[in-house]
DNA sequence: AATTTACTTTAAAAAGC
DNA sequence: GCTTTAAAAAGTAAATT
Protein backbone atom coordinates (compact mmCIF):
# COMPACT_ATOMS: atom_id res chain seq x y z
CA UNK A 1 0.00 0.00 0.00
CA UNK A 2 1.30 3.25 -0.75
CA UNK A 3 1.31 5.83 1.87
CA UNK A 4 -0.75 9.08 1.65
CA UNK A 5 1.85 11.29 2.67
CA UNK A 6 4.30 9.70 0.25
CA UNK A 7 1.75 11.46 -2.46
CA UNK A 8 2.64 14.87 -0.94
CA UNK A 9 3.49 17.67 -3.62
CA UNK A 10 3.95 21.05 -3.08
CA UNK A 11 2.28 23.42 -5.47
CA UNK A 12 3.11 26.79 -4.34
CA UNK A 13 5.16 28.29 -1.34
CA UNK A 14 4.33 32.40 -0.75
CA UNK A 15 7.05 34.20 1.30
CA UNK A 16 8.00 38.02 2.00
CA UNK A 17 11.51 39.34 1.78
CA UNK A 18 13.02 43.25 1.78
CA UNK A 19 15.97 44.55 0.27
CA UNK A 20 16.23 47.12 2.99
CA UNK A 21 16.20 50.34 0.27
CA UNK A 22 13.04 52.10 -1.13
CA UNK A 23 12.63 52.22 -4.90
CA UNK A 24 10.92 54.40 -7.18
CA UNK A 25 8.56 51.59 -8.70
CA UNK A 26 7.61 54.14 -11.83
CA UNK A 27 11.30 54.01 -12.94
CA UNK A 28 12.08 50.51 -12.45
CA UNK A 29 9.32 49.16 -14.38
CA UNK A 30 11.10 51.21 -17.18
CA UNK A 31 14.32 49.50 -16.47
CA UNK A 32 12.92 45.98 -15.65
CA UNK A 33 12.01 44.08 -18.68
CA UNK A 34 8.50 42.69 -18.40
CA UNK A 35 7.74 44.00 -15.11
CA UNK A 36 3.86 45.30 -14.63
CA UNK A 37 3.05 48.03 -12.63
CA UNK A 38 -0.24 49.24 -12.79
CA UNK A 39 -0.63 51.81 -9.37
CA UNK A 40 -4.50 52.41 -9.97
CA UNK A 41 -4.86 48.73 -9.61
CA UNK A 42 -2.74 47.53 -7.37
CA UNK A 43 0.48 49.42 -5.36
CA UNK A 44 3.06 46.52 -6.34
CA UNK A 45 4.89 45.74 -9.49
CA UNK A 46 4.47 42.34 -10.61
CA UNK A 47 7.75 41.07 -12.08
CA UNK A 48 8.15 36.90 -13.22
CA UNK A 49 10.89 34.97 -13.20
CA UNK A 50 11.25 32.12 -15.97
CA UNK A 51 13.38 29.38 -14.21
CA UNK A 52 12.67 28.89 -11.65
CA UNK A 53 9.18 30.07 -12.46
CA UNK A 54 7.54 32.43 -10.14
CA UNK A 55 5.98 35.95 -9.85
CA UNK A 56 7.25 38.67 -7.18
CA UNK A 57 5.27 41.39 -5.93
CA UNK A 58 7.67 44.22 -5.70
CA UNK A 59 6.92 47.22 -3.45
CA UNK A 60 7.89 50.97 -3.05
CA UNK A 61 8.77 49.89 0.54
CA UNK A 62 11.33 47.79 -0.61
CA UNK A 63 9.78 44.78 0.58
CA UNK A 64 9.07 41.73 -1.63
CA UNK A 65 6.59 38.68 -1.72
CA UNK A 66 6.98 35.80 -3.60
CA UNK A 67 4.98 33.23 -5.24
CA UNK A 68 4.25 30.32 -7.28
CA UNK A 69 7.58 28.80 -6.78
CA UNK A 70 7.25 24.65 -6.08
CA UNK A 71 9.64 24.70 -3.50
CA UNK A 72 11.70 26.65 -0.50
CA UNK A 73 14.58 26.48 -2.51
CA UNK A 74 13.05 27.95 -5.90
CA UNK A 75 12.05 30.75 -3.70
CA UNK A 76 15.42 31.82 -2.39
CA UNK A 77 16.34 30.66 -6.62
CA UNK A 78 13.94 33.14 -7.50
CA UNK A 79 14.32 36.02 -5.15
CA UNK A 80 18.66 35.43 -5.53
CA UNK A 81 17.85 36.35 -9.64
CA UNK A 82 15.35 39.50 -8.78
CA UNK A 83 18.28 40.61 -5.71
CA UNK A 84 21.18 40.29 -8.50
CA UNK A 85 18.22 42.51 -11.24
CA UNK A 86 17.97 45.30 -8.43
CA UNK A 87 22.07 45.36 -8.26
CA UNK A 88 22.51 45.22 -11.82
CA UNK A 89 20.25 48.22 -11.99
CA UNK A 90 22.62 50.66 -9.39
CA UNK A 91 20.17 49.43 -6.59
CA UNK A 92 21.84 48.49 -3.45
CA UNK A 93 20.47 45.30 -1.71
CA UNK A 94 21.61 44.07 1.76
CA UNK A 95 23.38 41.28 1.90
CA UNK A 96 21.50 38.35 2.39
CA UNK A 97 18.07 39.57 2.81
CA UNK A 98 16.09 37.43 5.51
CA UNK A 99 13.38 35.57 3.56
CA UNK A 100 10.39 34.38 5.54
CA UNK A 101 7.77 31.32 4.73
CA UNK A 102 4.27 32.67 4.96
CA UNK A 103 1.92 30.13 3.33
CA UNK A 104 2.47 26.70 1.78
CA UNK A 105 0.17 24.95 -0.06
CA UNK A 106 0.35 21.36 -0.86
CA UNK A 107 -1.62 18.74 -2.50
CA UNK A 108 -1.96 14.79 -1.86
CA UNK A 109 -3.68 12.04 -2.63
CA UNK A 110 -5.64 9.54 0.31
CA UNK A 111 -6.04 6.77 -2.02
CA UNK A 112 -9.86 5.72 -1.63
CA UNK A 113 -12.72 7.76 -2.52
CA UNK A 114 -14.39 9.62 0.10
CA UNK A 115 -18.03 9.82 1.41
CA UNK A 116 -18.34 13.74 2.42
CA UNK A 117 -22.01 13.87 3.57
CA UNK A 118 -20.48 11.18 6.13
CA UNK A 119 -17.34 12.98 6.62
CA UNK A 120 -19.26 16.19 7.47
CA UNK A 121 -21.12 14.97 10.41
CA UNK A 122 -18.51 12.70 11.25
CA UNK A 123 -15.82 15.08 11.70
CA UNK A 124 -18.61 17.67 13.27
CA UNK A 125 -20.71 19.90 11.37
CA UNK A 126 -18.76 22.23 14.03
CA UNK A 127 -15.39 22.66 11.86
CA UNK A 128 -16.42 21.93 8.72
CA UNK A 129 -17.57 23.75 5.95
CA UNK A 130 -19.08 21.84 3.14
CA UNK A 131 -21.37 23.60 0.52
CA UNK A 132 -21.58 21.41 -2.76
CA UNK A 133 -23.46 24.22 -4.06
CA UNK A 134 -21.16 26.51 -3.79
CA UNK A 135 -18.03 24.80 -4.09
CA UNK A 136 -16.74 20.88 -4.05
CA UNK A 137 -14.36 20.45 -1.87
CA UNK A 138 -15.07 19.99 2.02
CA UNK A 139 -13.24 22.64 4.22
CA UNK A 140 -11.51 21.41 7.35
CA UNK A 141 -9.46 23.58 9.70
CA UNK A 142 -6.88 22.09 11.77
CA UNK A 143 -5.64 22.82 15.14
CA UNK A 144 -2.17 21.22 14.90
CA UNK A 145 -0.76 21.47 12.72
CA UNK A 146 -2.89 24.66 12.12
CA UNK A 147 -3.93 24.10 8.43
CA UNK A 148 -6.78 24.60 6.50
CA UNK A 149 -7.69 21.09 4.50
CA UNK A 150 -10.03 20.66 1.31
CA UNK A 151 -10.97 17.45 0.42
CA UNK A 152 -12.58 15.84 -2.34
CA UNK A 153 -14.76 12.94 -2.93
CA UNK A 154 -11.89 11.37 -5.20
CA UNK A 155 -9.43 11.64 -1.79
CA UNK A 156 -7.64 14.34 -3.20
CA UNK A 157 -6.76 17.20 -1.12
CA UNK A 158 -5.13 20.13 -0.54
CA UNK A 159 -3.49 21.37 2.58
CA UNK A 160 -2.52 25.19 2.70
CA UNK A 161 -1.81 28.06 5.75
CA UNK A 162 1.03 25.65 7.15
CA UNK A 163 4.81 27.93 7.23
CA UNK A 164 6.37 24.73 7.73
CA UNK A 165 7.54 21.26 4.70
CA UNK A 166 6.66 19.21 7.62
CA UNK A 167 2.89 20.61 8.47
CA UNK A 168 1.66 18.64 5.44
CA UNK A 169 3.38 15.54 6.39
CA UNK A 170 1.43 15.69 9.61
CA UNK A 171 -1.82 17.32 8.31
CA UNK A 172 -1.98 14.38 5.68
CA UNK A 173 -1.09 11.51 9.33
CA UNK A 174 -3.77 13.46 11.17
CA UNK A 175 -6.52 13.71 8.83
CA UNK A 176 -5.79 9.99 7.99
CA UNK A 177 -6.27 8.86 11.78
CA UNK A 178 -8.97 10.72 12.27
CA UNK A 179 -10.76 9.76 8.79
CA UNK A 180 -10.29 6.07 9.56
CA UNK A 181 -11.21 6.55 13.49
CA UNK A 182 -14.25 7.32 11.67
CA UNK A 183 -14.50 4.62 9.96
CA UNK A 184 -14.81 6.06 6.51
CA UNK A 185 -11.74 5.62 4.75
CA UNK A 186 -12.13 2.78 2.33
CA UNK B 1 -27.44 65.66 28.57
CA UNK B 2 -30.40 66.20 26.16
CA UNK B 3 -28.00 65.66 23.27
CA UNK B 4 -27.15 62.31 24.91
CA UNK B 5 -30.76 61.42 24.87
CA UNK B 6 -31.73 62.63 21.87
CA UNK B 7 -28.25 60.31 20.76
CA UNK B 8 -30.01 57.43 22.16
CA UNK B 9 -33.15 57.60 20.65
CA UNK B 10 -31.93 58.63 17.39
CA UNK B 11 -30.05 55.43 17.55
CA UNK B 12 -32.70 53.42 18.94
CA UNK B 13 -34.79 54.44 16.05
CA UNK B 14 -32.36 53.54 13.28
CA UNK B 15 -32.02 50.45 14.80
CA UNK B 16 -35.56 49.68 15.23
CA UNK B 17 -35.88 51.02 11.44
CA UNK B 18 -33.40 49.13 10.00
CA UNK B 19 -35.18 45.41 11.68
CA UNK B 20 -37.89 46.71 10.52
CA UNK B 21 -36.73 46.88 6.77
CA UNK B 22 -35.07 43.56 7.45
CA UNK B 23 -37.93 41.66 8.41
CA UNK B 24 -40.00 43.55 5.39
CA UNK B 25 -37.08 42.13 3.27
CA UNK B 26 -37.51 39.21 4.46
CA UNK B 27 -41.25 39.20 3.88
CA UNK B 28 -41.20 40.02 0.42
CA UNK B 29 -38.75 37.88 -0.93
CA UNK B 30 -40.68 34.82 0.90
CA UNK B 31 -43.48 35.58 -0.78
CA UNK B 32 -42.09 35.96 -4.31
CA UNK B 33 -40.35 32.36 -3.26
CA UNK B 34 -43.58 31.39 -2.44
CA UNK B 35 -42.46 29.55 1.02
CA UNK B 36 -44.88 29.01 4.06
CA UNK B 37 -44.84 31.73 6.61
CA UNK B 38 -43.40 28.95 9.36
CA UNK B 39 -39.87 29.91 7.24
CA UNK B 40 -40.33 33.93 7.52
CA UNK B 41 -40.46 32.94 11.15
CA UNK B 42 -37.47 31.18 11.33
CA UNK B 43 -35.72 33.32 9.24
CA UNK B 44 -36.45 36.38 11.65
CA UNK B 45 -35.68 34.47 14.39
CA UNK B 46 -32.03 33.98 12.40
CA UNK B 47 -31.99 37.47 11.76
CA UNK B 48 -32.52 38.88 15.16
CA UNK B 49 -29.62 35.99 16.36
CA UNK B 50 -27.20 37.49 13.69
CA UNK B 51 -28.02 40.90 15.27
CA UNK B 52 -27.56 40.54 18.91
CA UNK B 53 -24.46 38.74 18.23
CA UNK B 54 -23.49 41.70 15.83
CA UNK B 55 -22.42 39.73 12.71
CA UNK B 56 -23.91 42.45 10.61
CA UNK B 57 -20.91 45.00 10.60
CA UNK B 58 -19.01 45.24 7.50
CA UNK B 59 -22.49 43.46 5.81
CA UNK B 60 -25.06 44.41 4.17
CA UNK B 61 -28.58 44.39 5.74
CA UNK B 62 -30.13 42.71 2.64
CA UNK B 63 -27.30 40.46 2.20
CA UNK B 64 -28.25 38.98 5.70
CA UNK B 65 -31.75 39.01 5.68
CA UNK B 66 -31.26 36.80 2.41
CA UNK B 67 -28.88 34.46 4.35
CA UNK B 68 -30.89 34.20 6.60
CA UNK B 69 -33.93 33.48 4.66
CA UNK B 70 -31.50 30.91 3.07
CA UNK B 71 -30.61 29.47 6.09
CA UNK B 72 -34.52 29.46 7.04
CA UNK B 73 -35.33 27.07 3.88
CA UNK B 74 -32.73 24.59 4.89
CA UNK B 75 -33.92 24.51 8.46
CA UNK B 76 -37.44 24.21 7.50
CA UNK B 77 -36.47 20.93 4.89
CA UNK B 78 -38.02 22.65 1.59
CA UNK B 79 -34.56 24.62 0.39
CA UNK B 80 -33.94 27.44 -2.21
CA UNK B 81 -31.30 27.26 -4.59
CA UNK B 82 -28.69 30.28 -4.67
CA UNK B 83 -29.45 30.61 -7.61
CA UNK B 84 -33.62 30.94 -7.16
CA UNK B 85 -32.58 33.45 -3.57
CA UNK B 86 -30.62 35.57 -5.39
CA UNK B 87 -33.71 36.12 -8.42
CA UNK B 88 -35.56 37.53 -5.03
CA UNK B 89 -32.92 39.26 -3.37
CA UNK B 90 -30.80 42.48 -4.56
CA UNK B 91 -27.57 40.84 -3.31
CA UNK B 92 -26.02 38.61 -5.87
CA UNK B 93 -25.44 34.97 -5.37
CA UNK B 94 -21.70 34.74 -4.12
CA UNK B 95 -22.40 37.53 -1.42
CA UNK B 96 -25.47 35.32 -0.51
CA UNK B 97 -23.25 32.32 -0.08
CA UNK B 98 -20.36 33.94 1.58
CA UNK B 99 -22.31 35.58 3.93
CA UNK B 100 -24.69 32.36 4.61
CA UNK B 101 -21.63 30.86 5.50
CA UNK B 102 -20.12 33.05 7.81
CA UNK B 103 -24.00 33.60 9.91
CA UNK B 104 -24.11 29.17 9.96
CA UNK B 105 -20.82 29.50 11.39
CA UNK B 106 -20.91 31.87 14.09
CA UNK B 107 -23.87 31.15 14.83
CA UNK B 108 -23.68 27.55 15.35
CA UNK B 109 -26.59 26.67 13.32
CA UNK B 110 -25.07 22.58 12.12
CA UNK B 111 -26.24 23.03 9.11
CA UNK B 112 -26.62 19.29 7.06
CA UNK B 113 -25.94 19.54 3.62
CA UNK B 114 -28.90 19.91 1.50
CA UNK B 115 -30.80 16.31 0.33
CA UNK B 116 -31.17 16.32 -3.39
CA UNK B 117 -34.49 14.51 -2.61
CA UNK B 118 -35.87 17.88 -0.97
CA UNK B 119 -36.10 19.11 -4.43
CA UNK B 120 -38.05 16.53 -6.18
CA UNK B 121 -41.41 17.82 -5.19
CA UNK B 122 -41.18 21.09 -6.06
CA UNK B 123 -39.36 20.41 -9.39
CA UNK B 124 -41.25 17.74 -10.44
CA UNK B 125 -44.85 20.11 -9.42
CA UNK B 126 -43.86 22.35 -12.10
CA UNK B 127 -43.11 19.94 -14.47
CA UNK B 128 -46.11 18.25 -13.93
CA UNK B 129 -44.83 15.00 -13.35
CA UNK B 130 -46.42 11.83 -11.12
CA UNK B 131 -45.84 10.23 -7.45
CA UNK B 132 -44.45 7.51 -9.62
CA UNK B 133 -42.07 9.45 -11.45
CA UNK B 134 -40.80 11.28 -8.21
CA UNK B 135 -40.19 7.87 -6.06
CA UNK B 136 -38.42 6.90 -8.47
CA UNK B 137 -36.35 10.00 -8.68
CA UNK B 138 -35.51 9.58 -4.69
CA UNK B 139 -34.95 5.83 -5.42
CA UNK B 140 -31.77 6.93 -7.60
CA UNK B 141 -30.94 9.98 -5.37
CA UNK B 142 -30.81 7.46 -2.23
CA UNK B 143 -29.62 4.40 -3.79
CA UNK B 144 -26.53 6.03 -5.88
CA UNK B 145 -26.13 8.57 -3.42
CA UNK B 146 -25.32 5.28 -0.62
CA UNK B 147 -22.65 4.42 -3.09
CA UNK B 148 -21.01 7.89 -2.64
CA UNK B 149 -22.25 9.36 -6.22
CA UNK B 150 -23.49 12.40 -4.54
CA UNK B 151 -19.98 13.49 -3.07
CA UNK B 152 -18.92 17.24 -3.89
CA UNK B 153 -22.08 17.51 -6.54
CA UNK B 154 -24.46 20.54 -6.52
CA UNK B 155 -28.20 19.22 -5.06
CA UNK B 156 -29.82 20.58 -7.74
CA UNK B 157 -28.17 19.22 -10.86
CA UNK B 158 -28.39 15.80 -9.08
CA UNK B 159 -31.85 16.05 -8.20
CA UNK B 160 -32.68 17.76 -11.92
CA UNK B 161 -30.83 14.44 -13.32
CA UNK B 162 -32.58 11.89 -11.19
CA UNK B 163 -36.07 13.53 -12.11
CA UNK B 164 -34.77 13.21 -15.93
CA UNK B 165 -34.03 9.60 -15.55
CA UNK B 166 -36.82 8.72 -13.56
CA UNK B 167 -39.20 10.14 -16.29
CA UNK B 168 -37.52 8.00 -18.86
CA UNK B 169 -38.41 5.08 -16.96
CA UNK B 170 -41.75 5.81 -16.07
CA UNK B 171 -42.55 6.78 -19.62
CA UNK B 172 -43.43 10.76 -18.45
CA UNK B 173 -40.57 11.82 -20.52
CA UNK B 174 -39.43 15.48 -19.94
CA UNK B 175 -36.60 17.15 -22.31
CA UNK B 176 -33.05 17.94 -20.88
CA UNK B 177 -33.64 21.62 -21.03
CA UNK B 178 -37.28 21.07 -19.65
CA UNK B 179 -35.80 20.02 -16.37
CA UNK B 180 -32.80 22.28 -16.57
CA UNK B 181 -34.80 25.23 -16.69
CA UNK B 182 -36.81 24.51 -13.79
CA UNK B 183 -33.70 23.57 -11.79
CA UNK B 184 -31.69 26.55 -13.18
CA UNK B 185 -28.43 24.46 -14.06
CA UNK B 186 -27.24 23.36 -17.77
CA UNK B 187 -28.18 20.54 -19.76
CA UNK B 188 -25.04 19.65 -19.68
CA UNK B 189 -24.62 19.00 -16.20
CA UNK B 190 -28.44 17.23 -16.34
CA UNK B 191 -26.26 14.80 -18.60
CA UNK B 192 -23.42 14.35 -16.46
CA UNK B 193 -24.96 13.06 -13.61
CA UNK B 194 -27.76 10.94 -15.78
CA UNK B 195 -24.51 9.43 -17.47
CA UNK B 196 -23.52 8.35 -13.36
CA UNK B 197 -26.41 7.50 -11.94
CA UNK B 198 -28.19 5.23 -14.40
CA UNK B 199 -24.63 3.35 -14.16
CA UNK B 200 -24.53 3.00 -10.68
CA UNK B 201 -28.28 1.90 -10.59
CA UNK B 202 -27.14 -0.81 -13.47
CA UNK B 203 -30.14 0.42 -15.02
CA UNK B 204 -30.09 -0.67 -19.20
CA UNK B 205 -31.14 2.27 -21.21
C1' DA C 1 -21.06 17.14 -28.25
C1' DA C 2 -16.10 17.93 -27.44
C1' DT C 3 -12.60 21.75 -26.27
C1' DT C 4 -11.19 25.67 -24.19
C1' DT C 5 -11.40 29.18 -20.91
C1' DA C 6 -12.88 30.71 -16.60
C1' DC C 7 -14.88 31.06 -12.19
C1' DT C 8 -16.04 28.91 -7.31
C1' DT C 9 -12.88 27.57 -2.30
C1' DT C 10 -8.53 27.66 1.02
C1' DA C 11 -3.92 30.41 2.97
C1' DA C 12 -0.51 34.35 3.25
C1' DA C 13 2.28 38.64 2.52
C1' DA C 14 2.77 43.32 0.58
C1' DA C 15 0.64 49.28 0.64
C1' DG C 16 -3.27 51.83 0.44
C1' DC C 17 -8.02 52.99 0.01
C1' DG D 1 -13.34 44.75 3.48
C1' DC D 2 -10.96 45.36 -1.35
C1' DT D 3 -7.22 45.49 -4.83
C1' DT D 4 -2.82 41.51 -7.08
C1' DT D 5 0.10 37.08 -7.37
C1' DA D 6 0.37 31.70 -7.70
C1' DA D 7 -1.17 26.82 -7.33
C1' DA D 8 -3.99 22.46 -6.51
C1' DA D 9 -8.44 20.08 -6.01
C1' DA D 10 -13.53 19.10 -8.85
C1' DG D 11 -17.88 20.98 -10.18
C1' DT D 12 -20.33 24.09 -13.05
C1' DA D 13 -20.88 27.24 -16.84
C1' DA D 14 -20.34 29.67 -21.16
C1' DA D 15 -18.19 30.41 -25.56
C1' DT D 16 -16.12 28.13 -29.74
C1' DT D 17 -15.57 24.79 -33.01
Amino acid sequence: MTNPADSIEIQNVVASTGIGQELDLEALAEDLPGADFNPDNFPGLVYRTQEPKAAALIFRSGKIVCTGAKSIDDVHEALGIIFEKLRGLQIPVEEDPDITVQNIVSSADLGHNLNLNALAIGLGLEDVEYEPEQFPGLVYRMDEPEVVILLFGSGKIVITGGKRTDDAEGAVEEIVERIEGLGLLG
Amino acid sequence: RLRKWQERIRTKDAGERNLQFALSEIDRMASALGVPRSVREVASVIYRRALNEDLIRGRSIEGVSTAALYAACRKEGIPRSLEEISDVSRVDRKEIGRTYRYISQELGLEMRPVDPQKYVPRFSSELGLSEEVQSKANEIIETTAEQGLLSGKSPTGYAAAAIYAASLLCNEKKTQREVADVAQVTEVTIRNRYQEQIEAMGIHA
